[in-house]
DNA sequence: TTTATATAGTTGTTTAAACAACTATATGCC
DNA sequence: GGCATATAGTTGTTTAAACAACTATATAAA
């Protein structure tokens, strides 16, 4: 039994997720400030769009770790804003692939530019080598449980 | 520039609370696998009032670390639920007092149970060194940013 | 080839988060 | 005391999460 002896006071909190839950908080102030007008959430799905375009909303459930139907309406919702367009497969009839817009290649850079800004200000003072270990038990714990 | 050179890529998780997420939605699961029919929220106020019986709606926000319109839904949530109950100050008219009722005492044994039981599934193979350092991280995340 | 099953996506409903605007009470200052 | 300001909590609105139920298309098995 690995773990039964550790005390587990004060890791509730990485249940709440608080550290995520400011990071989050943070970034989309500083998207605000900055006249970035999207949600997080929305900025998550692009993110993996700008890394590959054209994804499924399937590959998107994966890729962000949400399920369909959250995936549909944050489609719809950067659809709304014209940032992606749904085109339909033509190999298989029940996939929508996912583009990216121009004005949406348009936000790439800032964006990116803010969430390391973000980053930095939440990392401050903590070292590389915390960091590595944190990323490794953060992923763990994903594996984990997926 | 402490953490500049530093390679962002795969933090961006960070963010979007991967792991936080599985966790939240692991114990949601073990809740209702054992018949607690609460949401992780209501279960993250519930504890702090475990904790400390009687606080005050702003003393939960704080420790919740949510805004208190978030407070006031989740304790009407909890009020309709029978499992807290509203009772003004008498020091001071502004304020509410929650308090647990005889109900949600019986929950407190049972799902810390449960919220141990998810916490040992979520770290398993991760040493306790790791999750110290981790637990590290995320704490100075928040103090940077809240 | 028909039928069962799996996969991709949508819709409906409840709960919660974020943010602004609001009411009520308390406190500090003149 | 009277007025400005701060604090505690509520309400309205939009966005998103979770979960179940649904439609449409594709694949596999008989």
């Amino acid at each position: 039994m690995p773990n039964n002896q550790f005390k587990k006071s004060e890791l509730y909190s990485f249940i709440t997720g608080k550290a995520s839950t400011a990071i989050a908080r943070r970034m989309q102030k500083n998207f605000k400030q900055n006249g970035v007008d999207i949600t997080i959430e929305q900025w998550s799905v692009l993110y993996h769009l700008w890394k590959e375009d054209g994804m499924s909303q399937q590959s998107l459930c994966d890729a962000t770790f949400r399920d369909k139907p959250s995936i549909t309406r944050l489609v719809d919702n950067l659809e709304k804003l014209k940032l992606v367009k749904r085109v339909p497969s033509k190999d298989d009839r029940r996939i929508n692939m996912i583009y990216l817009t121009p004005e949406a290649q348009k936000l790439q850079e800032q964006t990116m530019e803010l969430a390391n800004q973000t980053l930095n200000e939440a990392l401050d003072g903590v070292t590389n080598g915390q960091i590595e270990i944190a990323k490794e038990v953060l992923q763990k714990v994903y594996e984990n449980l997926k």
